[in-house]
RNA sequence: GCCCGGGUAGACAAAUCGGCAAAGUCCGCGGCCUUAAAAGCCGCUGCUCGCAAGAGCUUGCGGGUUCGAUCCCCGCCCCGGGCACCA
């Protein structure tokens, strides 16, 4: 007989069939006893083929869904497409293809590519962004935010990148430049629609403490928020009448602040300069600095610039008058816009100080007495710094004076205790063609701006011919849709023409899944009770700030709203790590790309996954290798190839047989794997890279005992092994499975080692002498401590080493060693 | 500068509670099968000394705690990531 080989071309199309025919993923919203289990991994951007991230993604969180199905749970593991954004509308600018049509073909691409994955999705509750279905309810949604307050429209600094001619959020920045092109930002005056985030920076903040999310992550969220707790002091233009409030982290070194410095951005800067000396120094200096790009102006090692304002200002605790000046240090967006400086305990404030010879005046020392250096600024945390030089304060604790500073300017109404945050609002309008249209017109007689009501959504995007931004979102050229008649008056109005950032779509996808058929509201809350939160989130690291954070805000808000009843929406998260290759990311232009068509192709979706999980632990980084996709496909064919032969040649219920040593042999190890396997993926433990290191164990076990061991402990030790792979090797799990039992290895229940064979009879006791291994002896498993200790002084070598000595202590652990100290 | 990760054989990695360092995979070497090759199967594989038994060394570096440290503590070096003129 020819022997048969193991081959993914066959066996892959089978059983994806049978799920599909079968609807093996599907899960319904009608009562189940079975605790719920959301899975989710994050939904891709379509855009060309999948690349091998998104396999990684998709096999990790598909060996997740699987466990947690076969331990008993009901599963929800669905799939959707984030389909707008500029990706789509650059092609289209290019090619003249509509974005509708690009995305089309690329989801297409995608689906194909998770069935040829095997991935268990359950496809009845697939969603895209962009179809109106789903943007509807982001419209609503939208309204419902405006409704609140939680959407506002103003005039602000926004940041523009010139390349692809659309404001940014704050978050889409980097380094000055734009996240997605990295072209240098440009700050622009204009007016644009934000989402009230801040209001949720306390909540946002706290409720991290009720999530399971890896540390980084968290602190990442944490810095972005970045809460500063101070005061408010108020520092008065006597000259002018104004007063003007500053934030300060220090209230403690008041008494230090020697100038006053405004952004120049202030809307003041112009009037207080206005008829001085320096009005005109004032104005160049203005002028420059707002067309200074973020980046340059965001430089630390920079020089610092500023020119003085001609006016003073008075200190609230000391009377002092001093100068006013206007510096690109000082940030309008945060704050009040105007610092007090303290050139003595603030590095920056410092540094300017030196440039333009302003006085710097300790008023903090350190507890030892000791003279902190003369060429910094001194910020002293310890918390045991006191106070000099300043009036009834002097020799106080620092952390005290801040405290008692703050309690005496509330007093006397010169200001009180504050909050700051990094966390600026959402900034969501873009002046792009392919996203979610804005549902608001503006009247053009009295009613200003309204909302599109509700049975009116959605406000459908319009077809237009040319794509290409021109500082204006590309709507507006759609006359016909633009020009609308008011909803209020009925007179005439035109539609907002700006779309929505495409994160807007993805903060709230997770809840339309669990009702995704819903038409007559965005979902039931009775449904989403029984899905939400998401158990386990799984995605790149990439998001952790932009996406998570947003998703998080959103689910705060409709709770606020009474629309849903968690406050989180993802109550564990796991990130994985890149695939790299040469060490080096993926990148056509490097020319090292791996695409998973090809691997799954040549050697089976199964051998692409299993390596893909078992080249190390998936929350790191891991370098792809060609011959390590062998070494997997070579162990999977030779499972498979075990398998077969022991199919073929006995029965499926072979008599029961007294058991040899083999057998039992076989069947320790059996159970250790399932008890490796079982431990390595339970309780949010990711290590699937061990436990399929287990399961390789476990074969090659099998294969060194497949001529002593009776058919029927071959059997179970092969069967076994399919069951556990499965998560991993969805296919070749199932036909193992199945030539050896016929049965569907995803409706058994996950296999449950016997306690009782996970430990042998005897064991190798380690012997060791002054902490060093000397000999190891077998001992029964059951033996006393004092048996231990006379098995380990009879080792041959340990009596060697204890000769002539004095045994000084006895060291024993029960199970594993014996320490002799000897003198 | 601040905050997180990480550093273990030739490579990727394991060691779950302070208890045998290196499971598993790759690479390399040897053997079996074969006319030959492929596939498959079996074995070897940290360093030094030694014929061997064995001994010494080894988890980035230096110290500490401990009967015992990859693991805990202190100091330092290197790599990766995040934040950074946020008062």
């Amino acid at each position: 007989m020819a022997e048969r080989r193991y081959d993914h071309r066959e066996i892959e199309p089978k059983w994806q069939a049978v799920w599909a025919s079968e609807r093996s993923w599907e899960v319904s919203n009608e009562d189940d006893p079975r605790p719920k289990a959301y899975v989710l991994e994050m939904l891709p951007y379509p855009s060309g083929e999948p690349h091998i991230g998104h396999l990684k993604t998709y096999s990790v969180g598909d060996a997740v869904a699987h466990f947690q199905r076969r331990t008993g749970h009901r599963v929800l593991h669905p799939m959707g497409y984030d389909a707008f954004g500029l990706p789509a509308e650059n092609n289209a600018i290019k090619t003249g293809q509509h974005p509708r049509d690009a995305t089309r073909e690329s989801i297409g691409q995608f689906q194909r590519e998770f069935r040829e994955w095997g991935i268990s999705i359950d496809w009845t509750r697939e969603l895209a962004t962009h179809e109106p279905s789903y943007y509807r309810w982001t419209q609503w949604i939208f309204l419902k935010l405006y409704e609140r307050g939680l959407a506002y429209r103003k005039e602000a600094a926004v940041q523009w990148c010139p390349k692809d001619q659309t404001v940014l959020a704050n978050e889409q920045v980097l380094d000055g430049r734009c996240e997605r092109c990295g072209t240098p930002v440009e700050v622009r005056q204009l007016e644009q629609w934000f989402f009230r985030i801040t209001d949720y920076a306390d909540r946002l903040l706290d409720d991290l403490d009720a999530i399971e999310w890896p540390e980084h992550v968290k602190t990442m969220q944490r810095n972005w928020i970045g809460r500063s707790e101070g005061a408010e002091v108020v520092f008065r233009c006597e000259e002018l009448g104004i007063d003007y409030p500053v934030f300060t982290t220090r209230p403690d070194t008041l008494f230090g602040a020697t100038f006053f410095v405004m952004a120049p951005e202030h809307p003041d800067v112009f009037p207080l300069a206005a008829g001085t000396e320096h009005e005109r120094a004032v104005h160049e200096y203005v002028n420059e600095a707002v067309q200074e790009s973020a980046e340059e102006r965001g430089d630390q090692d920079k020089a610092k610039t500023g020119v003085p304002l001609g006016r003073t200002v008075t200190n609230p605790v000391n009377g002092e008058e001093v100068p006013m000046l206007v510096a690109d240090y000082v940030l309008m967006e945060y704050g009040t816009g105007a610092i007090m400086a303290v050139p003595a305990h603030d590095q920056r404030d410092f540094d300017f100080a030196r440039a333009f010879d302003l006085p710097i005046r300790r008023v903090v020392e350190p507890a030892s007495g000791e003279a902190p250096p003369e060429d910094e600024a001194f910020a002293g945390h310890s918390g045991a710094e006191r106070l000099v030089d300043s009036g009834e304060f002097t020799g106080m604790p620092s952390p005290e004076a801040r405290q008692a500073i703050t309690d005496w300017l509330d007093r006397e109404g010169k200001g009180h205790a504050s909050v700051n945050y990094r966390l600026r609002d959402w900034l969501v309008s873009r002046q792009r063609y392919w996203g979610c249209p804005i549902p608001i017109v503006y009247c053009q007689a009295d009613c200003g701006m309204v909302p599109v009501g509700e049975d009116d959504l959605p406000v459908e995007l319009p077809d237009v011919e040319d794509y290409a931004p021109q500082g204006r979102s590309p709507l507006a050229a759609a006359q016909d849709w633009v020009q609308v008649s008011c909803p209020s008056c009925g007179g005439d109005a035109r539609r907002e023409t700006d779309t929505m950032d495409t994160f807007v779509d993805s903060s709230w996808y997770f809840l339309r899944y669990c009702d995704a058929g819903n038409d007559r509201a965005p979902w039931d809350r009775a449904v989403l009770r029984r899905w939400m939160p998401v158990d386990q989130y799984i995605g790149g690291v990439e998001h952790a700030i932009l996406h998570l954070m947003y998703a998080r805000f959103f689910v705060k808000a409709l709770a606020d709203m009474d629309l849903l009843d968690v406050q989180e929406p993802f109550a564990k998260l796991f990130t994985q790590g890149m695939i790299t290759r040469d060490g080096a990311k993926m990148s056509k232009s490097k020319g090292n790309v791996v695409s998973p068509a090809t691997i799954v192709e040549s050697h089976g979706a199964d051998t692409a996954r299993c390596y893909i999980l078992f080249i190390g632990p998936p929350d790191q980084d891991a370098d792809w290798s060609d011959s390590g996709v062998e070494g997997v496909h070579r162990f999977l064919a030779r499972l498979w190839r075990l398998a077969d032969q022991t199919a073929a040649s006995s029965s499926a219920d072979p008599p029961p047989a007294e058991p040899t040593d083999a057998d039992i042999q076989l069947l320790h190890k059996t159970h250790w794997a399932i008890d490796k396997v079982t431990r390595d993926l339970g309780d949010g433990r990711f290590a699937f890279n061990t436990a399929i290191a287990a399961v390789m164990e476990l074969t090659n076990e099998c294969s060194k005992l497949r001529e002593s061991a009776q058919p029927g402990a071959l059997r179970f030790a092969l069967a076994t092994a399919a069951s556990l792979i499965f998560p991993f090797a969805p296919h070749l799990g199932s036909e193992v499975y199945e030539l050896l039992t016929g049965e569907r290895v995803w409706q058994q229940p996950w296999p449950e080692a016997d306690e009782a064979l996970l430990e042998s009879e005897t064991y190798e006791l380690v012997c060791q002498v002054n902490g060093k291994v000397r000999d190891r002896v077998p001992a029964p498993a059951e033996a006393s401590g004092q048996e231990l200790v006379a098995l380990c002084r009879s080792a041959p070598n340990v009596r060697a080493h204890v000769e002539g000595r004095e045994v000084v202590k006895e060291v024993v652990v029960p199970g594993r060693l014996v320490n002799l100290v000897v003198r």
